[in-house]
Parts: structure tokens; C-alpha cells; sequence
DNA sequence: CGGTTGACTTTCC
DNA sequence: AGGAAAGCCAACC
């Protein structure tokens, strides 16, 4: 199975929870591919071009600078989530980063 | 079958 | 701290 690469990388993006975001390295070391953060955006940039998984939160993921790399479209359902922007347009990927297990402890 | 591209990352300056 | 170059892997032409 060839599409198992996107399968997974959709499978663990489907894996944030809600309010928080993930690296594309970090996507793709869970996804089983630690070098292929690229991988993981043209993954994402698939999803506008022929909607395979409609349900993935794609705008949760976003660059190892806390940046959106897509554009004012990403930064809007983030802001919908609760995720909001510093001057400089960058998460603080240490407050809204990731943490695996750690969707429960969210209080 | 080979070169180019890309929603990236990391390192060096 | 911010910018440029190299590295990496898979898809596309």
C-alpha cells in the first residue's frame, strides 16, 4: 500500500487535539517518517487539490517557527480554535505545542 | 527513467 | 534575532 504514507500522516494530524498545533517534523516523525516534513505539506497541500480526507484539520499543523505556511486561512480556523498569534504572526509553539498524552491533562 | 518542485527542517553566518 | 544555504524524501512532468 503505497497511499499508506498519507493515510498515516492524515491519521496523526487527526490526532491533535483540538486547541493545541503540531510541527510538520513533529507529524512526521509520528507518522513514521522522521526526514519527511516536506512529505507531510505536500500531504496537506493535497487535501485542496483533490480532498482525500475532508476531516483532517490540516490548519493545526503548521512550520518549526510556529508560522502558517498557507496563508489568512489557516491563521482564521486557528483563531476559531483558540489559538491565537503574536506580533509577528507565530504560535508559541511552547504554550500551544503539542504534547503527546497530553490531550487529557488539558484543564 | 531523470530532473524539478514543494503548506519543511536544521545549521551556519 | 533574523536571513541564507544545504539536506531530505516523495510526488509530478
Amino acid at each position: 500500500m503505497a497511499d499508506r504514507l498519507y493515510e498515516q500522516i492524515y491519521e496523526v494530524v487527526c490526532r491533535i487535539p483540538r486547541g493545541r498545533v503540531a510541527t510538520y517534523g513533529q507529524v512526521a516523525r509520528l507518522a513514521g517518517i522522521p526526514k519527511g516534513a516536506r512529505q507531510v505539506g505536500y500531504a496537506m497541500a493535497a487535501l485542496g487539490r483533490g480532498m482525500p480526507r475532508p476531516d483532517v484539520p490540516w490548519h493545526r499543523v503548521v512550520n518549526a517557527k510556529g508560522a502558517s505556511s498557507v496563508g489568512g486561512d489557516q491563521i482564521d480556523r486557528l483563531g476559531d480554535e483558540g489559538i491565537e498569534f503574536d506580533e509577528k504572526g507565530r504560535i508559541d509553539l511552547q504554550t500551544y505545542g503539542w504534547r503527546a498524552g497530553e490531550q487529557e491533562m488539558l484543564l
